[in-house]
DNA sequence: TGGATCTGGCAAGACCGCCTGCCAGAATCG
DNA sequence: CGATTCTGGCAGGCGGTCTTGCCAGATCCA
């Protein structure tokens, strides 16, 4: 902007205004990321949806791109977020974090199918996205991994190595495939039993592993 | 075209050339699309890449969109033949029987790198190719729940039901996610380890959901 | 050899998205 | 009130893609 904001306007300061700007922006992105893809995310469909006009794109963000990154690090972080709070607030036994960590994904991203789609969908075919989605995954391998080793000591953690590691990304590619078809109604299970049934497989090669690695 | 093609050129008679040229833009597509991305299949480079006049792409396909499901669908027809080859040359025995068609998936898939992402990147974020990604997918767990029940008698496979198709979709959904996860050198195993301890998943959860379906 | 066909190259017109710049009206501050 | 700033709307140059049409040279068939 050739001339920064400053003054005040209906009653809202310039820096607010500028963040409420920014926020109509990011909630038209999960919009449009989450229902019609990357390819129809430009900036004229993004001010459009937002209310804005064109030329305040250019105020919060410089490419396309750049939306799509901070769309993406926000449902992250929100799933993260729910993750760690779930796992705190459950009682201290393995199936009980296991079971809470699954609901609190399950729940977060189908009860909002933009989410979903933007996290399995939309994160692997953008170049910028699929870098990211790559730490996102080892994140949650590492997360996967610690707490196992939580419960099962760290001795049998050292036994367990490039094991567990396999298992845990199996668990996480099978907890994915399985929300994306029960979101297309391929799977004939209510979403009670997607969560207990993907806690028993969880229990079920986490126990594998220790027993055997 | 306005004058169909009739006459011999090269020695080579018109509807071979036809499908030559056919055939040169579905590689062309296969390169673009496993390597650039689904952004990148224009008109112009597919035609570029298979050394063809922009004039021809229109003698074999009518858009794009036509030579994404064309590279898709040849893809998965590759990988089913490799499978159901594999299975059937393999001894009659449960985990001989994985084995063998989880080696000659991943094999057939990371051999060439353009078709893993071709099947795993690609074909979820296209809307053609979704609806594709998800017969296939529903055939391959149709697959899988065959061949366990083939193991396990009928009357298991009575009690199984929905568990069992659960099971199978996890199943799928790590082998992919482990795949692309090795691909990315992010597991720490060698490609022989990857299908053993593939195998290894495979058998324990199968052998669960018999015991407990 | 002459006419028909095949081939690659090219360009034009159309559409779409990007990005900048200009404008008039509304709201604010001194 | 007057000057400044904020806002939405819009137009235009730029680049990319699509699709059709034309052309000249190469090749084939009669």
């Amino acid at each position: 902007m050739a001339t920064p904001a400053r003054r005040a306007y209906g009653g809202v300061p310039a820096a607010q205004r500028r963040a409420q700007r920014r926020a109509a922006l990011l909630a038209a992105g999960l919009d449009l990321l989450g229902t019609e893809g990357q390819r129809r995310l430009t900036v004229g469909a993004l001010c459009a949806r937002a209310g804005l006009n064109e030329r305040y794109f250019y105020e919060s963000f410089a490419t396309c791109e750049d939306v799509l990154v901070a769309v993406y690090d926000e449902v992250i972080a929100e799933l993260m977020a729910a993750i760690v709070a779930a796992v705190a607030g459950a009682p201290d036994d393995t199936r009980a974090k296991a079971r809470a960590a699954i609901a609190a994904a399950v729940e977060l991203l189908t009860d909002d199918a933009r989410k979903s789609r933007v996290v399995f969908v939309e994160a692997l075919a953008t170049p910028v996205l699929s870098a990211r989605r790559a730490d996102v995954a080892r994140a949650f391998t590492a997360l996967l991994v610690g707490q196992a080793q939580e419960f099962f000591g760290a001795e049998t953690a050292l036994r367990v190595g490039a094991w567990g590691e396999f298992a845990a990304v199996y668990l996480l590619g099978g907890l994915a495939e399985s929300m994306t078809a029960w979101l297309r109604n391929d799977l004939p299970v209510d979403r009670d039993e997607l969560i207990e049934r993907s806690t028993d497989l969880f229990v079920l090669v986490g126990e594998y592993v220790v027993r055997r690695g």
